[in-house]
DNA sequence: TAGCTGCGTCGACCCGGGTCAAGAGCTAAA
DNA sequence: TTTAGCTCTTGACCCGGGTCGACGCAGCTA
């Protein structure tokens, strides 16, 4: 995939947020973005700068992560493609609160905040679901919260896991595979936990024979007996 | 204050997001509201109830919260008369995900999904209103969570000193008070602690001769030590 | 005045999960 | 082929903060 021969009106147009624009619409809403690539380790943006757009991936990886006056980082979000972030930030009118890079070789549509506002302006319909995608991240959010306060680093993993099967596929087969989309230190952040110790849980739950662990791919062996470990 | 007597339309104007309608689309407004009186102790919503409105606490004291499979709750949220509760929820069209509670006595302001939809239907300026207070209300979730996995029990405690004098006074006295809302047991949830252990904490703080405690009242003594206590 | 109930405090104990250090594979460049 | 540099694993150790139990001290009711 090429920065200079991406159709940006196609893309937007599969997007859940833009989906029925008319032709016309989106490509007036096309004018207002750009499309970047960036290369793993990249920065998107960071902590403080002024947020005048929000974006999508395309394709690659993307993080959001904060960083503690220690140093040490915390993965809030991972972006997969076709997925959006900082619609949020955007409506506040403040900087960026978290920062955000490539985790991978990345293609990057970058949206103005003016075209969404023109948008919004002329259409009531656009702003509603625009309040609809804001309201699941919000949703989602409110999970995480209630998961890191409320369960063990244990059930947040068996969560993890469980969760990335509606990603992989719909089915609800006895036994599927989860493949990792980042490193697993990544993926540890993500669910508040130390590399290390995201390590000792996948392997305790290979040694109980409830899943196998083959580099970034997890074969989960009985999704129903995992569901119930660790509920002690 | 009394349910009868109320004044719907006059307690929206107050209201940000409602804050500059005519008089004409108040009331209009006003038509799909109603206003409950409750003891503390009464249920507002629980998770997996439809969810067709939003709400306002108009005097008085709400909690949002989770409980676990185990039981034991979490306090995801407080809400302080004046401030509004589940508007995001109302346009994912899915149920509750968390419930909600009166503390104390407490008179609520319900709102309708239906009313909000027509007003944003009717004013794209309405929408753009809503779109920053759900907004600004994510970016508290995230920064809950950044503090949650960022912080000690400690730094969270601080924090959460330091942030309330905002809504005691704007002043930035070296010296002032903050009056706990509710129990203690409440807010050490909100900050994802036991309340002994917040009971530890808070008196670590007096004995370092940074607070004082007085029942619900602690009295900051030194604002600018306090900030970096913690720090280590 | 006694008795009840709910909040807050305190101490003793314990464990989930973090820290540190070392090593093992794997890939990539030279 | 070697060196370098990731990512991941493993084990030993440690500590923040949770658990449990007991008690003090209101504020109520009778």
């Amino acid at each position: 995939m090429d920065v200079e021969d991406f159709n940006i009106p196609r893309f937007l147009a599969v997007l859940p947020l833009f989906s029925d624009l008319s032709p016309a619409e989106l490509s007036r809403v096309a004018q207002g973005c750009q499309v970047r690539r960036l290369a793993r380790g990249d920065t998107i943006f960071r902590f403080g700068e002024p947020c005048e757009e929000f974006h999508v991936v395309i394709s690659g990886q993307a993080k959001l992560f904060a960083i503690s006056p220690a140093g040490q980082e915390k993965v809030i979000e991972l972006v997969a493609p076709g997925h959006s972030f900082a619609e949020a930030l955007m409506f506040t009118g403040r900087p960026y609160i978290v920062n955000a890079e490539a985790l991978t070789n990345t293609l990057l549509l970058t949206v103005s905040k003016q075209s969404v506002l023109d948008e919004i302006e002329r259409d009531p319909r656009f702003s509603l679901r625009m309040l609809a995608g804001i309201s699941r991240r919000l949703h989602g959010l409110v999970h995480d919260i209630e998961s890191g306060a409320l369960h063990s680093g244990m059930q947040r993993v068996i969560g993890y896991l469980l969760r990335e099967r509606q990603v992989e596929d719909g089915a609800s087969a006895a036994t599927f595979t989860v493949s990792l989309p980042v490193s697993k230190a990544t993926v540890a952040s993500r669910l508040s936990l130390t590399p290390e110790y995201f390590s000792k849980v996948l392997h305790e739950l290979e040694t109980e024979k409830l899943i196998q662990i083959d580099k970034r791919d997890i074969r989960i062996i009985d999704v129903s007996r995992l569901a119930c470990y660790g509920a002690h």
